[in-house]
DNA sequence: CGGCATCCGTTCTGATACTG
DNA sequence: CAGTATCAGAACGGATGCCG
């Protein structure tokens, strides 16, 4: 299964470059990611923790707390990603329509 | 449509580093990719040409003869697969099994 | 040689409901 | 809050056959 979430999970644990990557609970993923359903973050982070690209830790408490963040390989995506992105822009450039 | 293909063909698109990228005609693609479908090949690589990533030559022969080769928005892509590829590299070494 | 159309099984996705 | 279970529909992918 590839997964057209992973990215877009991978640039939400990024967050903005030079700054450690954040750590994000579960909902706020969820939040931060429009049109994605529980049961696709949830099967693609765990695929992403099975890959050791993500973190996830569990705190045990109640109401249940959840945290995932980008493990140091996952972090050694982040410039690639940035490089991709800005691949992307550059192509809007090129054909705005 | 995602395609698990195109980085292959992407790829296969790039030759070696430093080098002009190499122009493939359907079928070397074809032999060069493993398990990939006649079908899945070329609409990946419509995908790619509507994109913009890959160029299509048609030489109006008999028999035909249709050329693929990277657009220069298609070579940009290059150093990305490259790190990408040390990337995956990096993790084999970290889980061998 | 390069490409398209069709059938058909597998996989992926999304909505919904339920659990601890 | 975080996750599981299930089920139906969409998308994907392969095999086959036909065409210029």
């Amino acid at each position: 299964m590839e997964g057209r979430w992973k990215l877009v999970i991978i640039h939400n644990l990024s967050g903005p470059e030079g700054v450690k990557t954040p750590i994000k609970r579960f909902s706020e993923l969820e939040r931060a990611i429009p049109n994605v359903s529980q049961k696709m973050l949830i099967q693609q982070l765990r695929c992403l923790e099975r890959d050791g690209i993500v973190q996830r830790t569990i705190h045990p408490q109640v109401p249940p707390k959840v945290e995932y963040q980008l493990t140091s390989l996952g972090e050694a995506l982040r410039p690639m990603l940035r490089a991709l992105l800005d691949w992307a822009n550059l192509r809007k450039q090129q054909s705005p329509g």
